[in-house]
DNA sequence: TCAACTATACAACAATATTTGAAATATTGA
DNA sequence: TCAATATTTCAAATATTGTTGTATAGTTGA
């Protein structure tokens, strides 16, 4: 995890949109979303979701695959403890005897 | 923590600076930091900065408490939790059996 | 009070992101 | 092969965000 990777994952989740289809796949997980399901259920024009899913697919947030002619979606879930680790990286270096319990979270669903 | 002020605080992170500065704030918990030493750890411009502290005390990423002429920030590190389990809410509600575990994170510092 | 210092507020401009509509690509089934 | 469906791509219009310079407000110590 580097800050480009970083800021382009929190890009990804700063668009009510986008955050609405990551929490949407993450509640779909691990079996995952086509994008007509997920322009339906979001209510969303269908080239404009396709605009926001390759954004979040770029950032590495979800992942495709393909079927026949539907493109599946994923959320990927074991990104965010990478991105948790980043943000907390040397937490509290400066006063050391402050900090109780080191940086640590386990994400839901690490399938996929 | 809701969609609204979910998107607040990625849009928060969403930017390099932003990131550098939550980032330098969390090392420095739970002591934090006067705008002044951020500003010259970070090289950047005192207004620039102040237009990005304002970003990110507005969405609870920090706060701020004044000092005489000074003004220091810390890091909110609790706020980590409340988003990522509104991030991993509802996780797998369709697919429970192949979910392993519930969501958890404990963040580093909850000082201040 | 004055001058120096710290920090914020505002306005103008540049840069970037988002939405929309139309067209293109690719797959499926008749 | 043809028509229907699913999704993406592109370009233009719109909206939002970031940066810079300048001005303002508050604090300190002489």
């Amino acid at each position: 995890m580097d800050k480009l990777h970083a800021t382009k994952i929190f890009e990804s989740l700063a668009s009510g949109i986008r955050l609405d289809v990551f929490r949407l796949l993450v509640k779909h997980a691990p079996t995952g979303l086509v994008a007509g399901e997920i322009a339906s259920l979001l209510e969303l024009p269908p080239n404009n979701l396709s605009f926001h899913l390759k954004a979040m697919t770029h950032a590495g947030l979800i992942n495709v695959t393909q079927e026949g002619r539907y493109q599946r979606y994923r959320a990927q879930l074991t990104l965010m403890q990478a991105l948790i680790d980043y943000l907390t990286a040397e937490c509290c270096s400066a006063d050391p005897e402050s900090c109780f319990e080191p940086n640590k979270a386990s994400s839901c669903c690490d399938a996929v």
